[in-house]
DNA sequence: CCTTTCGATGGAAACGTTTCCATCTTGCCG
DNA sequence: CGGCAAGATGGAAACGTTTCCATCGAAAGG
């Protein structure tokens, strides 16, 4: 049993000067069953969980492999079950608290259904987007899970090469064939106007992002849509779009807020585009919400620092990344029709947001010397 | 229903038809040999780029795997070279901010080297931190990068086993022999204290995290270090420390600025520290920085969102990541004892810290009414 | 006591690459 | 005009696993 390894000890020559341990070469399952004096088939049962193996081998077996400090390799492994057990995953961008709760998420259904996960940002780039595609399909990943960057044409050959895909947070209306976990944006949207009209407030400002390309702006949509029912009458000089960037995004809410003072609420449509409300409305000396009400859609970290704390529609990030990993990797024999999964949103009312007073029903007072409105909490 | 996804149909492989049309199974190898008349080594010789092809011949491959929509499998490539071009990333937790930024420099590094990552998050927890570790190894790796939750007898056999291990932002005192990528969170708190210092704070408290087990806390000896320099003297009830959790925090922070009024400033080790500071203040009624002066480590987001915007000290978290990463892939050769990397913070000054007024040189005014004190910015 | 059956085990063939080595063309130089 | 070098190419062996299949032994049933 103690037998050093034979032959092929530094195959590239790399790392010349001796490492820090030992491990002059990875035991591999040949070693295991010489050492165990048994035969590999045995090896891999007990490691595998499959098959029948006595008690008395599979103990031998494991304390050989515990003596050569043996780790099954996933690329044999990978190769032969043609399963690598890693699902992908692309972002616009790690850094964005979104997408890092909905990482999180994933990661953790990966992590009980003994997954690993390999991350990439796309940046909303849809040539990045591809490559990153090219790559994790190289990689044999089991499925990818993706929030799509609205370059439909892209995707489209991409489908017919992933193994699964499912899309999270976005899809993408020309796939619909894709499974989608979505949150439930439109009704969040609607809920906030219902609510800042509830205030009183008769011109409420849109601040949304601009998609690059396909995505018709559900919540621009819903935005539109709730007017009506609240009683309220769209005016399209209020609905600005911004590219998903801080500057653009600090540019249209500077521009919209200077351009419109009888704008007495602004309701942001992303914590980027909240972001920047905050910071220009803080910058044109607008008090908040006396002087203008502020209302977000994802409810962010920093929502509840802000002073005042930024009412805000919650979307369940983590639960979405955990259901399109679930869907991923659980699902694989039921697919019906079923259409996306949509998730709810939460209305988080804190205190950015000040009743108007009916006594001057439109407009934002000039002066900085109005009294502040009633806030909740 | 026409089973809309290629949900692989011979599980044997047996792939009985002619397979003309589109990926039946995978195209493999030796379709494309087959495809361009060619032998397999040359198919492999055009796409690894090694050895001299034929124009033309390399044109007819690269036809012929167009059409058949080939893609190089990463596992057979791996198994044969003993390289899966993958890095582990192992954080803390992918939600925090410095941990994202961090994984955006480590994912930014490797895509221009070529390489995927695999992340996974130990939430602070050594044995699901050794788990991760274990299927990273499993999965061959290249390197890991990690930002180690402290548990050092874990991490010493860990350093045994892994092809080739970096830490960010932390390191481990045991392990000197592992290459650590590190702000400079000395220098950092150091700057903080003199900058509270000048302004005439004389007691400074420190919220700091209290480290599970081994780090000594390199930014609380700086805390306390700093002291002397800078002419004040440590009040060692002001030292208190916190498990690096919201709740802990918050809990931390608010017993703090009960038990002690003559608190005039904060300095947080960490933006969880500052955020439970900055809500506790607000719950104490107490304003910033007029009543207590509030600074921290690490430059988040919502530190400039803030109100008023929170003085920090920003750590490159970026360039640690990108820096590791680059450790771990690029320099294989030359490994001298050259010590940690440690990386430049910068001194952030908003608007959380006030001069103090010399009339009253210890302790914060117990009443609301006092005013503003100078701030900067 | 013989046969049947079943559990435990080992051998060997794949899986898809890369790469060594041998072979076959050429073109070139003497 | 012949031999040789060099370029192009194909065959085949590894890489580390899983899994089919065959073998062997023993227990159980007759």
């Amino acid at each position: 049993m103690m037998e050093t390894f034979p032959g092929k000890r530094r195959p590239t020559g790399l790392d010349a000067g001796g490492r820090i341990g030992m491990a002059e070469r990875a035991a591999t399952i040949k070693d295991v069953a010489a050492a165990a004096g048994v035969g590999i088939a045995t090896v891999s049962r007990v490691f595998s969980g499959t098959g029948a193996v006595a008690a008395g081998t599979r103990e031998r077996v494991l304390a050989a492999a515990a003596d050569l400090g043996y780790r099954p390799s996933a690329l044999g492994r990978g190769l032969r079950t043609a399963r690598s057990g890693g699902i992908g995953l692309i972002v616009p961008d790690v850094t964005d608290p979104f997408c890092a709760e909905l990482t999180a998420g994933v990661l953790a259904c990966a992590r009980t259904l003994g997954g690993h996960v390999v991350v990439d940002a796309a940046h909303g780039d849809p040539a990045r987007e591809a490559e990153i595609l090219d790559r994790l399909v190289e990689q044999r990943v089991d499925g990818i899970i993706a929030v799509p960057a609205g370059d439909e044409s892209g995707w489209r050959g991409a489908a017919r090469v992933c193994p699964r895909l499912v899309f999270a947070d976005r899809a993408l209306p020309g796939l619909p064939e894709v499974p989608a976990v979505l949150a439930d944006d439109a009704g969040g949207v609607r809920a906030l106007v219902e609510y800042l009209a509830g205030l009183g407030h008769r011109r409420i400002a849109y601040l949304g992002a601009a998609a690059p390309g396909a995505t018709p702006g559900v919540r621009e949509r819903a935005f539109r849509d709730a007017h009506a029912p609240a009683g309220l009458v769209l005016d399209e000089d209020l609905v600005v779009p911004a590219r998903p960037a801080r500057d653009a995004a600090y540019a249209a809410a500077a521009g919209l807020l200077q351009r419109r003072d009888d704008v007495t609420a602004v309701l942001a449509a992303g914590h980027l585009l909240g972001e920047a409300a905050v910071l220009v409305a803080r910058e044109l000396d607008l008090r908040v919400p006396a002087d203008v009400s502020i209302a977000m859609v994802d409810d962010v970290a920093w929502a509840e620092l802000c002073d005042p704390p930024l009412t805000a529609v919650a979307r369940p990030a983590r639960d979405m990344g955990y259901r399109a990993c679930e869907l991923l990797l659980r699902d694989r024999a039921r697919r019906g029709p079923a259409g996306p999964v949509l998730l709810p949103t939460e209305l988080v009312v804190r205190g950015s947001c000040g009743a108007l007073r009916s006594a001057r029903p439109g407009g934002r007072p000039s002066g900085r010397s109005r009294p502040h409105a009633e806030t909740i909490r």
